[in-house]
DNA sequence: TCAATTAGTTATTGGACATAACCATAATCC
DNA sequence: GGATTATGGTTATGTCCAATAACTAATTGA
């Protein structure tokens, strides 16, 4: 099968990276009950403590909506506390638990060697060269 | 915001490429009613006339049923054909109609075009280091 | 002050992908 | 060569995720 068209383009060739990383990810990361977005969600909040639903869903390019159930079902999980935001009464201001600083901080560690196996073809200098030039394209 | 973190791995910079070069193929496309996957499919049928669903669905990562709609639609629109399998009695063999191959030339043009305005911010070095990296990842 | 904007929420919809079960034909292997 | 297994294709269905509409409460600003 000759696919060296479709492997000219990088909307194909991303996409077809980015599913075979999250692929692994959901393997490496089974037992910590994260998809993907709920782990960036979660690290955004120990790395931004005190931010605000509304300054996740720009950084991540989530409608506000889905966050709503995100962090619902996080705080269910007693991952994440609301606390009202100490200058804009609208807001709610997030941190996370104890227990969810312990399961973020060993996701994050398990999500690193997730990527690492994932990309075993690569060298540390590639790796660094790809997220170099994929921040160029959505940054 | 913080988002260090988060741009230190991988699967996160791939999966937001690939967003942001899906979201610029829309736009772009938008005339030719073609989803990146519909897309993908009538390429690669241009490119391996007489292929099978099941070649398609191999080279794609797509699962038989889902394929099937796909095929019925294109089938609709007068864009591919179905004949008998030279050999296997099971199979059919696709083929672009006329318009279909009117279609899929102009929308490999433009697809080109649309990946390369997403990547503006790339030179043509950078695009082809990216693609064999991402390539590495997946193949 | 009052109109416009913003943060957050609820309910719902639509689309993409996956699963189960099935038929017809091919290939395999006593 | 006939039974068994595997494969190509299909139908129906289910699930998960992202998007839309509509709303409340609080803030901003002319």
């Amino acid at each position: 099968m000759d696919a060296a068209f479709l492997q000219s383009l990088l909307g194909y060739n991303a996409r077809r990276a980015s599913l075979a990383l999250i692929e692994q990810f959901h393997v490496d990361m089974a037992n910590f009950d994260l998809r993907p977005v709920d782990f960036s969600v979660l690290s955004l909040i120990r790395h931004n403590p005190g931010t605000t639903s509304r300054q996740l869903c720009q950084a991540l390019n989530i409608l506000p909506p889905n966050m709503v159930v995100f962090l619902k079902n996080f705080e269910k999980r007693r991952l994440v506390e609301r606390a009202p935001h100490p200058t804009d009464g609208r807001a709610m201001g997030l941190t996370l638990t104890e227990s969810g600083k312990a399961l973020i901080q060993a996701a994050e560690k398990t999500a690193m060697d997730s990527g690492l196996k994932a990309t075993s073809g690569l060298t540390e200098i590639e790796r660094q060269t790809l997220a170099r030039l994929l921040q160029k394209i959505y940054l």
